[in-house]
RNA sequence: GCCGAAUUAGUAUAAUGGCAGAACGAAUCCAUGGUAAGGAUUAAAUGCAAGUUCGAUUCUUGCAUUCGGCACCA
């Protein structure tokens, strides 16, 4: 999918778009008011105050007919610079636009767009004419809180996309229209991963038996290579003692984001919205030396959080889901190796699943912000230079992001834009100076002195639920062979002379660990066919006399039309071979 | 949570202020030997609650859920 914000051309085309809309909403509601128009990787938008005045869809189409029109008129686009009491003057009657010029310096020069009856405040730079403004599309108008904080009143947002030519919007639309069809939600339920139920709850997806083996194969695979690197796991409750969280400081932070509390017996409990504070107990039930660390505690574990319901999506985004979580007790010395080998192992992780197009973030936290962050100034220095310094050493590129930070310490995070929405956190390693301080954790250093370790928190699926939502975006449903739920759909020509044969076949495979279907329904071979490929099964194969007489099968794989005769051997091999290679 | 829209068999859908209709799937029966749908029959649906109305799946309101955004994401 393009990126019209990085593309200098369409970049213009588009923010000239969103001047050319709010002009026409001027026309047609002359009380506007306009905020913003930026230029998105999906196009643009424009935010406006129309009062009390609600956009439909009826609107919709009357604002883009108006365009239109403007545009035919054909007005040049006309840049003029002003200063900022001049511009204070020109906007008085527009409070956001006063608030953007108040924003700006005393002596800077303002640029200012005219087409036509219409001026808009703007560094530009923009089309010639409007008459270049032909091919677009308003794409979707919601409410949008000003400046972003949901403490503010809510304006109303119009989205759109322009392009040069009729063909480049079209084909746009159509791409957008397809990749409809690789969302997870969608997939999840054609291919019965995964299903929810209003009865069981919101927010609370359940896995079908193939969803259950992708999951079970991403976490054995996980943990095995957490094995390799020293990784212990562990299992530990889903509900905790309220004052665990607020021994942790979750509690202050995060308590409106948690299922409420529950009373049992006089004690205080919430469902465990993560696992960082049970780890630390778990490091604290015995007395280590500094030659134990690193300990590496890790875990396949079951989370709740309350979620607000807009924010709600598939698996992607659940009250409940399950973290491949680890928290590693490091010494200060031990920091850059450590954190190192973790950046490693996400890299080798993306390598198995060819993830490429991630991007890193380094999440510092915003010293103006006094709530949000666990108070320490000389801790999270300490922290932040720590981690730059680690990032730096490895030679990873990332960029730095202000307020990202988790209360407790700055982060390492990857993030991947999905084949559809907007871009997640996949991977993430933090660096955390604060909780062990808060329980109190000790190892004994070399010189016999009881000291306080450092924590990583890392995960590296992040949460398998969001992987798996992730792998069937990137792939549309055709997983790779080792994660398909059905590995090899078996179908028998006849099921009267060729059925012993096939069950034999069944047997050997099931008997090498490789998921079958076997198919003897009395339905004919091309009905049956067709339907392990709408099921995306990797492998088909279709066996009778030939097969029979000559001790072989004859395979088709998925997305390909060639039937293959082989040796069973051999196929077992090839299949064992497949699985093995992750590809 | 906020702004907006939507909700019809298991699934994806059509239509309607007066008996809700095809499709895929399911069940039953028949047929069935080679690479993308064999045939017949049957069962199966208007999210929940209220209001307007002689009559509401259709109009109105509330609730629930879903979707598109916004905000949030330890």
């Amino acid at each position: 999918m393009i990126n019209i914000k990085e593309d200098e051309k369409l970049s213009v085309l588009n923010h000239s778009c969103a001047h050319l809309l709010a002009q026409a909403v001027k026309h047609l509601y002359p009380d506007a008011k306009f905020w913003v128009g930026p230029v998105i990787e999906d196009g643009f938008y424009y935010d406006m105050d129309l009062g009390d005045k609600k956009i439909t869809e009826e609107d919709i189409t009357a604002i883009e007919k108006e365009m239109k029109k403007i545009a035919k008129d054909g007005k040049k686009i006309v840049r003029h610079e002003i200063s900022k009491k001049e511009a204070l003057d020109m906007f008085k009657d527009d409070p956001y636009k006063i608030d953007l010029i108040n924003d700006m310096p005393d002596n800077e020069v303002i640029s200012c767009y005219t087409q036509g009856d219409f001026t808009d405040l703007c560094r530009g730079p923009h089309v010639e004419s409007v008459k270049l403004l032909k091919y677009f599309k308003l794409t979707k108008f919601s409410g949008a809180y000003y400046k972003g904080d949901s403490n503010n009143k809510m304006l109303q947002r119009i989205y759109g996309i322009c392009f040069p030519t009729r063909e480049e919007l079209d084909e746009h639309l159509e791409e957008l229209e397809s990749a409809k069809e690789r969302d997870h939600r969608k997939l999840g339920k054609d291919l019965e991963i995964f299903m929810s139920d209003d009865l069981v709850g919101r927010g609370l997806p359940m896995f079908l038996p193939n969803g259950y083996i992708i999951w079970q194969e991403l976490e054995n695979y996980i943990k095995n290579k957490e094995k390799k690197l020293g990784y212990q796991h562990v299992m530990t409750p889903c509900v905790g003692n309220v004052d665990l969280y607020k021994t942790s400081g979750h509690w202050d932070h995060y308590k409106e984001n948690m299922f409420p509390k529950m009373e049992v017996d006089g004690e205080e409990f919430v469902l465990r919205p993560m696992n960082c504070p049970h780890h630390m107990m778990i490091f604290k039930n015995k007395l280590h030396s500094y030659k134990d660390l690193p300990v590496r505690i890790a875990e396949i574990a079951h989370d709740f959080r309350y979620e607000a319901s807009g924010a709600l999506k598939g698996i992607e985004r659940a009250r409940h889901f399950c973290q491949n979580d680890a928290h590693i007790f490091v010494t200060p010395e031990q920091i850059k190796d450590e954190f190192k080998s973790v950046v490693d192992l996400i890299f080798d992780v993306y390598k198995d699943f060819n993830i490429t197009n991630y991007h890193c973030v380094l999440s510092l936290r915003d010293p103006a912000d006094k709530t949000k962050y666990y108070q320490d100034d000389e801790m999270w220095n300490k922290a932040e230079d720590n981690l730059r310094q680690v990032l730096n050493d490895i030679g990873i590129s990332y960029t730095e992001e202000i307020g990202e930070a988790a209360f407790y310490g700055p982060k390492l995070d990857v993030n991947v834009k999905p084949a559809v929405g907007n871009e997640y956190t996949l991977s993430t390693c933090q660096l955390d100076f604060c909780l062990p301080a808060k329980f109190d954790l000790k190892y004994i250093d070399k010189d016999g002195v009881a000291k306080t370790p450092v924590v990583l928190h890392r995960a590296i699926l992040g949460s398998i639920d969001r992987f798996m939502a992730y792998l069937l975006e990137e792939t549309k449903g055709v997983l790779p062979l080792w994660l398909s739920p059905v590995q090899v759909n078996i179908i028998p020509v006849n099921n009267e002379y060729h059925l012993d044969y096939a069950k034999k076949v069944n047997n050997l495979l099931l008997d090498n660990n490789i998921r079958t279907n076997f198919d003897d329904r009395d339905e004919k071979v091309g009905y049956k066919l067709r339907e392990g490929v709408m099921k995306k099964i990797p492998y088909t194969l279709v066996l009778g006399d030939n097969e029979i007489s000559n001790n072989t099968i004859t395979y088709r794989k998925y997305g390909t039309e060639n039937k293959i005769t082989i040796s069973l051997d051999e196929f077992i091999k090839l299949v064992n071979t497949e699985i093995r290679s992750k590809k």
